[in-house]
Order: structure tokens, then C-alpha cells, then sequence
DNA sequence: CTCATTATTTAATGATCGTTACAAAATTAA
DNA sequence: TTAATTTTGTAACGATCATTAAATAATGAG
């Protein structure tokens, strides 16, 4: 049966290519650069995942399990509704901001690059997308039952509304250098629930 | 002074070579089916417009004049103010189920695969997205004049806000199948203005 | 110890990448 | 017609691409 062992943490593996595809994106991230920072060999890197595509999917899975704790995690804190959706924008500012080479969301990033012509992305993606809709479903109508959030909406409009600010501010964090920009964007979105 | 004559014209190639970075994303499109797409020889290719990332540039160029033409004109049509803004955003759902690959906006894909690390693309996106901005918010002081947006908001504000959730609609249009997510987007933006 | 199994290392695969060198073709100026 | 200039087509450039083959090393089972 067992042979040898394996010389690595498969988590550790897949976190240093996530930061390899999050930097670079799928096209522009290299065999070699993944070995690099993986430490793994050629060899050993496929005889582990397979190809560079199917590490990539492990990679962004990842992430969006990462991600997506995080979010809920902030969704879910104490205080005010509203204070928690601004808190989710705030992250994502400060997550846009903290590198010099705007890694942006890998989310969003692979919807980009691949979504329109790899299926399987954009299922990964999609599914990623329902989830933050659900979490933010919940608290929109947590915030409609305090009286926080208006009610003259559903509650699944408002979430998807929400969501689609919330993307549009990671795309505008890609390139925008004006940070009062993104804070307009925050202020407006909340103003408007 | 002058030798042979261009046996092609400029602006087709252009229009050629915009629809396959469109299609592909930078990094994907190859100078053989940019040779292809063009029509033209590689040698032409590259005494024409000397490198790939060039006629990258000049593309995105061009396509943003056609863009920022096309918004601009929808959001000075005739009409009611919030009938323009719907008509905007269902421009762009419209546009990313047209054909079945998805491609997006161009400018947007850009933004996502090269803003964070060519500093000359994220100068284009960001024009760019300064142009509409400005565009915006003639539309939302009118709408104020009128009665028709609110006045509770300063006008950028609501011109910033409205961007990042037309360009979060854009995103949305690339992964999800389910078209009610982006008609409620469409809804819940224009319900909060 | 022996054997089967799995991982690692290294070198190499054919393909494709963006780009260029070069000669032939087509034009204008003299 | 000749010279200068620019474009075109073709072939090739070295580099890099993702992936694999093969030999070696390390483990557990019998």
C-alpha cells in the first residue's frame, strides 16, 4: 500500500498557490513560479494535483472557503445591521488597499479571466456568489425586523442589491487611486437601504 | 518619403484585434489569432503597431470611445431620468447574454487582469471610469432638479454609487445564469436613488 | 530482506509564446 | 530608370509554456 511519504502540508501547498494565482491571476501564473513558491518540485506538484487547472480550482476553493467565513463571520458580529455591512465594505477597502499590486478578490478575479469560457469556474463561482446572497439575505432581514433596513423591499432584492455594490467596489479597488471614491460608494450603498 | 502602401485599414484591424482580447482576455490571445482575426501577416502586424500590449492599448482605447459614446447617449436620451439608469443597466444585461461566451466589458476585464500591475492600463480604466462618473452626475443633478432622484445625497455620491453597482452588475452578468439576479439588481439600485 | 507502492528529482518533451530578420514587392521622388 | 522608403510575407529566433518519462529514494507489508 502507503509508499513514501509526502515532504509537505497539502494546506500550506495550496495556500502558497493561492497567493501565486491571486497575484497573478491563471494565464500569467507559470508552472515554474508555482513550484517556486510552492517548494515543490515539478513532479512532485503533478503527481499531487494533477495540472495546473485542477490546482487552480483547489486553490480558489480555498479561498472562497476563507472568504466567505470571514464575510459571515463580519455579518455576524454585534452591533447594528448597517454597521456590519460597513464594516464588510471597510474590509474589503483595506484588503484592496493593503499591497502595492491590487490583488483585488481571486473571486471576482476568476469570474473575470475565466467565468465566460470555463464552466467549471463559473459554477465555482456562482455557487460562491449564492452563498454571500444567503448570508446577506439573513441579515437584511434581521435589519428590516429591528427597523433598521427599510421594508418597503424584499428581502432578496436588497441582498443582491448589496452584493453587486459590494463587487463593484473590489473592481473599482482594482484601479481607482482616490480612495474617497470607494468611501462614496460605501456611504451611498448604505444610505440606500 | 513614402513607400508601399498599408493594404488594410487601420481602424477594422483594430476593431479585429478588440474583438479577440475582448473574447480572450490579454494574457489568452496569442499574436497567431490576432494574426488571424486581423487578417494580417505578423510582420505587418508588428511594423504597424509594434508590439501585442500596444495594440492592447490602442484597442481599449477604441473600445471605450465606442462605450463612453453609447452610455453617454442612453443617459442623455429622452425620457425620465430613472427610465435612462434602467435603460443603462439593461443595455448591460443585454450585452452580456447576447452571445454565449460571455465576454463582458472590455474595460472591466482589463481592470481585473491587468489594473493591478500595468500601471498604463489602470491609467486608461481609470479615465475612463472618471468619464462616466462625470456623465453621471449630470444625469443625477438633473434628476434632482427634477424630483426624480433624491436630494438627500450629494450627486457624486450618487453618481459613485450607481457606478459600483453598474459595474458589480457587470460582474454578475459574467458567472450567473439566473437573469432575475440581475433584474433585482436593477430594481434595488434604482429604488435606492 | 523483498516487493509493491508512492514521492522526489531531473531532464526532456513538443508546442507555443512574442518578437524579429530578411528579402521581395510596391510606392514616390529625383 | 534609379534610389529611397515603407509594407508584406515568410522563416526563424530564443524563451517559455504545461506536462511527462524515467531513475532514484523512502516508506509499509509480508
Amino acid at each position: 500500500m502507503s509508499g513514501r511519504p509526502r515532504e509537505f502540508k497539502d494546506t500550506s501547498v495550496i495556500d502558497a498557490a493561492m497567493d501565486v494565482f491571486w497575484k497573478n491571476g491563471f494565464e500569467a501564473s507559470s508552472a515554474q513560479e508555482l513550484c517556486e513558491q510552492t517548494g515543490l518540485g515539478r513532479g512532485s506538484l503533478y503527481n499531487a494535483f494533477g495540472s495546473k487547472h485542477e490546482l487552480f480550482e483547489i486553490a480558489l476553493k480555498r479561498y472562497q472557503e476563507i472568504g466567505i467565513k470571514e464575510q459571515v463571520e463580519i455579518l455576524g458580529g454585534p452591533g447594528l445591521i448597517k454597521d456590519r455591512l460597513r464594516s464588510l465594505m471597510e474590509w474589503a477597502i483595506q484588503e484592496d488597499f493593503k499591497e502595492t499590486d491590487r490583488r483585488g478578490c481571486l473571486t471576482i478575479n476568476s469570474a473575470i479571466e475565466l467565468g465566460g469560457k470555463d464552466p467549471t469556474v463559473a459554477a465555482l463561482v456562482d455557487q460562491h456568489i449564492f452563498n454571500l446572497e444567503q448570508a446577506l439575505c439573513h441579515v437584511m432581514a434581521l435589519g428590516q425586523r429591528s427597523g433598521e433596513i427599510k421594508s418597503t423591499r424584499p428581502v432578496l432584492e436588497l441582498a443582491r442589491f448589496f452584493l453587486s455594490s459590494y463587487y463593484g467596489l473590489r473592481v473599482l479597488g482594482k484601479v481607482v487611486q482616490d480612495r474617497n471614491i470607494l468611501l462614496d460608494v460605501v456611504e451611498g450603498t448604505l444610505a440606500a437601504l
